[in-house]
DNA sequence: TGTACATCAGTGAACGCGCGTTCACTGATGTAC
DNA sequence: TGTACATCAGTGAACGCGCGTTCACTGATGTAC
């Protein structure tokens, strides 16, 4: 297979339609445009059946990008960092994952939004990778735990600051006033030690 | 104001279109079907005109649903319960806050997925009052914490919980497991001591 | 090296759909006198 | 108690929109001989 020429315009063949649409299509997640096969194609500057070519339908092009999104997100949380060791570390795997869902809120959305068909899609593959890493965040700070469930309720922890925060249910701020507030909640429920025992 | 018949059908004056909107939309949501005001006018009988003697647009009729599921979602984590004393107790809010969210999905989506608009919503005061809630729920059980920091924290680990189930990123699973797994999850977060300190 | 031909990756018109919203309207209600 | 009339709460046709998808097509590519 020999290199293809990568975005050639104004020729009947493309060169890389998939990969363009792809490209597109992000950008206009980026934007917080509304996504449809149609307005991506449009974009992208090709005739509507165009992706149809490379995507079996709509929900095909939308699991392709959530997959990506996913991996983006790994790389996120991955960095510039260490596994973390204290609880602080830790933190700030979560103010990445909090960053990330704000910074691409459309993104986030479509990832956690719609529902996966598909059992065997790479997608279901780059979500299991996500919780795999926030088990390995947890392990080394938090040796004598139960490492399943608390990756869990860690995951759930940051997932649900994110949600919350995006859907505007906790006060908007610029992006180091939400950071302060992943790392209070998480100094907060990791120093927590009820009344009783 | 003398009281009016409700839900009488085949009138040309309905008698409480209103309630009966919001009614038949709930049921909607309930059923899993796909929400809009034309719709919902079909469903109550009606022509897809007539809610807007009732509502400005759509986007009013969808603030009224998420503010009523805001107050069902608030009975439900006050159904049956003194507020909570240990850390088990809390996790049955959790328990509670997630079977909402698994037995209404629809309504929990509507809830938290759109965004508001109206300042002076009563949506806004109810989305208030379950920040609240939690907090009085921890404040108990964690007398020494920095309790807005735990509410916001507690909130987000249910609320993410929720999500994740919601949107299949957790193993699917009957009620009583998805329970086991909350219940787990506050477990593991509140039994959690790091390495060092 | 040149030609025939199969395959590939696009086009563009058309389909049927449901949506939110506007408009001018009209039937029913209830109030003032 | 009866009537005139304003107001209220519906109707139904129509608008323009964008969507996903199908279909028959055609221009470009590249391979076999």
């Amino acid at each position: 297979m020999e290199a293809v020429a990568i975005s050639v315009r104004g020729r009947y063949h493309h060169g890389d339609l998939r990969a363009t649409l792809l490209a597109t299509a992000m950008l206009m997640l980026e934007q917080g445009e509304s996504f449809s096969l149609r307005a991506v194609a449009r974009r992208a500057g090709v005739s509507p059946t165009a992706p149809y070519r490379h995507f079996a339908d709509r929900a095909a092009l939308e699991s392709a990008l959530a997959a990506e999104g996913f991996r983006d997100l790994k790389a996120d949380l991955l960095q510039d960092r260490a596994m973390p060791t204290s609880v602080s570390d830790l933190a700030e795997f979560g103010v990445a994952y909090v960053d990330f869902a704000l910074r691409r809120p459309s993104l986030f959305k479509l990832m956690f939004g719609s529902e996966c068909d598909d059992a065997n899609d790479d997608r279901v593959q780059a979500v299991a990778e996500i919780h795999e890493l926030l088990a390995a965040a947890v392990i080394d700070v938090f040796p004598d735990a139960n490492t399943p469930a608390l990756a869990t309720a860690g995951w759930g922890l940051v997932h649900g600051l994110a949600c919350l925060q995006l859907d505007g249910k906790l006060p908007a701020g610029p992006p180091e006033q939400v950071a302060d507030r992943v790392r209070a909640s998480f100094a907060a429920i990791f120093s927590a030690r009820p009344r009783s025992g």
